[in-house]
DNA sequence: ATGAAAGCGCTAACAC
DNA sequence: GTGTTAGCGCTTTCAT
């Protein structure tokens, strides 16, 4: 337990000492290095060239301090691993980096979790931007909105407008799947929620509701189950629709981590899908093309939505006017093999799954 | 697209402006509002209140420039969203934020992405210290020493001793399962390996090995096959191994994921497990316990890694010598439904999948 | 094209 | 206990 020596390492080098070496002040260095206007080519050179050799790399808090500058964006978001969020990240970093940027990630544990004051402190100051992917609950944003940081949301609530948002269409997404479902002869067709503090769990709602009720069929309270966009919400919802007295011959999820989780649910109790039981998701996470069999769902453009949060963002920090305060882009179905015309009533079978011991 | 009016926010105060409200210097406030000792509880109170009011909060900026301190860590991973990183990140935001520290999460998108060099700046310059998840290739971890940053890695190579490693036996943690599997009388044993630049995977690979030998099995290359420790790379080795002309009776996978994506693949191809197949994982991910059947796998106790990481890199912050080298964690099996003694020779069945159309 | 001066907002170190 | 001074390493602004 006694004070541990400093490592030894090779020490960054400051601009000063940049300078001194190219026998310039720090100015012109500081110029060079950021490729700013106003070096002669070849002490530009010369800068450049030291720089490299001697290792030199910017402070990034003393150019923050000094500029409010440093190339770092954030992205908040609860539930960081779900495929649908890593997806949108991958989208966001790769366009950040595309443009110089990095792009620094903050999780929020659990969907109930409050956004601790020094959270929103360390990334609003931290970054020069932060993308957020977040429900509308806890007055998160009212948090980040004091922090004074640029932001922009991805899915957000529709009704706040007070940021840009980045949405896609989950009214007619969900619409789309239904008359699918209905195209194929289903009319008992079950949903699995989001969670509704979601905006987009509302929307996708909204169109299974509506898509039943534009053929004129009544809706059943029953065939819809509560979820949280969470593996374990959609076992439990899946369990329950399935277990009814009279079940549904389809179900459509709110996203796809459910309608997998409702797929093994229906494996496990002997159902065959597409054959005893259609299933639809949301999203088309890369799990869904790669189950078996591979899940019909609703195509959102999550990298797509992820590269454009950045750049609207980007065009923000540049003062450039945001054209609309939301962003919606379209969906689109893709149909695979979990879905099929319903079995004629009471012609539904049951695989027996275990053998007798 | 004309220049965007900067939004009215609610200006943060500096501290100079709640030293003056207070009428005492800045060093007095500062003090005061990071918990020091050198002010009067009368006059702290006040202080305390004041900033309280005015909305005031420390410029991490100026913090960390000033004084090298700013209560933010950083965790680099490859594969920030697979089940097992994401438990050790929850283990690790927790210790931190328990401590007083917030986490912050750097992903790099692609296992064999190279660390940009500016990310290494990023996460060295903004974090007091890091916590590396990487694959010990592509000198990742000579970049993050070239920032001179205080670091240490989760189940990173072993050889690698010039950080401090938190790690779990795989060794050990792979020879139980093959000892279980063994114990059921399972002989013909097929392996699905992880990435092997993790140093993990070449562990639990030797612990398969020698599991097999101890009890004179000799080594069937045919029944190892590659695997990265995605999901994807799990469902090709899954499909090779389980079309062999003669197939395995068990499966061990290097993960839970791999050894998921292999109970999907049996499935598929009409394998009932236990019955016709044995199945194996390594890391107890959520997952395992929620699949039907619930997966047997050896427990790793992932966020107490992240914690033990985070608890570590504090102590090395405040100075303080780290014990050991590299802090090994043991390993747990954990028994559950997806094994079962092998099926007589010969005496495999399959499922008709599906009906016939 | 280049440089000098003056901070950015905070804290270390040392007074008193 | 409290205040003063002098930076942290960079960039802004304004000279030249």
């Amino acid at each position: 337990m006694s004070p541990m020596k400093p490592r030894v390492t090779t020490r960054i080098p400051k601009l000063a000492e940049v300078a001194r070496a190219a026998g310039v002040s720090r100015m012109t260095a500081s110029r060079a290095l950021n490729n700013r206007p106003g070096v002669s080519r070849p002490v530009r050179e010369e800068i450049l060239r030291l720089a490299g050799e001697m290792g030199y790399s910017v402070n990034l808090t003393a150019q923050k301090l000094a500029s409010r500058r440093n190339r770092i964006l954030a992205l908040v978001a609860v539930q960081m691993h779900s495929p649908y969020v890593s997806e949108v990240v991958v989208g966001a970093v790769r366009a950040a980096r595309m443009a110089g940027y990095e792009m620094l990630l903050y999780s929020l544990l659990d969907p109930d979790e409050q956004l601790p004051a020094t959270v929103t402190q360390v990334i609003g100051q931290i970054a020069q931007g932060v993308i957020a992917l977040l429900p509308y609950t806890h007055d998160y944003f009212g948090a980040l909105r004091a922090a004074g940081v640029p932001l922009i949301t991805v899915e957000s609530s529709v009704e706040l407008t007070e940021f840009p948002t980045i949405a896609t269409d989950g009214y007619n997404g969900a619409r789309d799947a239904m008359r699918h479902l209905m195209a194929l002869g289903h009319r008992r067709i079950g949903y699995i929620t989001g969670n509704e503090r979601m905006a987009s769990a509302v929307q996708r709602r909204r169109g299974y509701e509506n898509g039943l009720t534009e053929r004129g069929i009544r809706l059943d309270r029953t065939l819809i189950a509560r979820g949280d966009y969470t593996q374990p919400s959609g076992i439990e919802a899946a369990r329950r629709l399935l277990t009814l007295r009279h079940p549904p011959t389809a179900i459509f999820s709110g996203n796809d981590v459910q309608a997998l989780a409702t797929m093994a649910v229906a494996s496990e109790i002997g159902l065959r899908i597409p054959e005893d039981l259609s299933v639809v998701g949301f999203d088309d996470i890369p799990q869904a093309s790669q189950v078996h069999p591979p899940l019909t769902t609703v195509r959102q453009p999550m990298q797509q939505m992820g590269r454009s949060a950045v750049n609207t963002l980007l065009a923000m920090l540049a003062g450039i006017e945001v054209a609309s305060p939301v962003l919606t882009l379209p969906t689109e179905l893709v149909v695979r093999k979990s879905t099929a015309p319903p079995r004629k009533e009471g012609k539904r079978r049951r695989r027996d799954q275990r053998r007798p011991a």
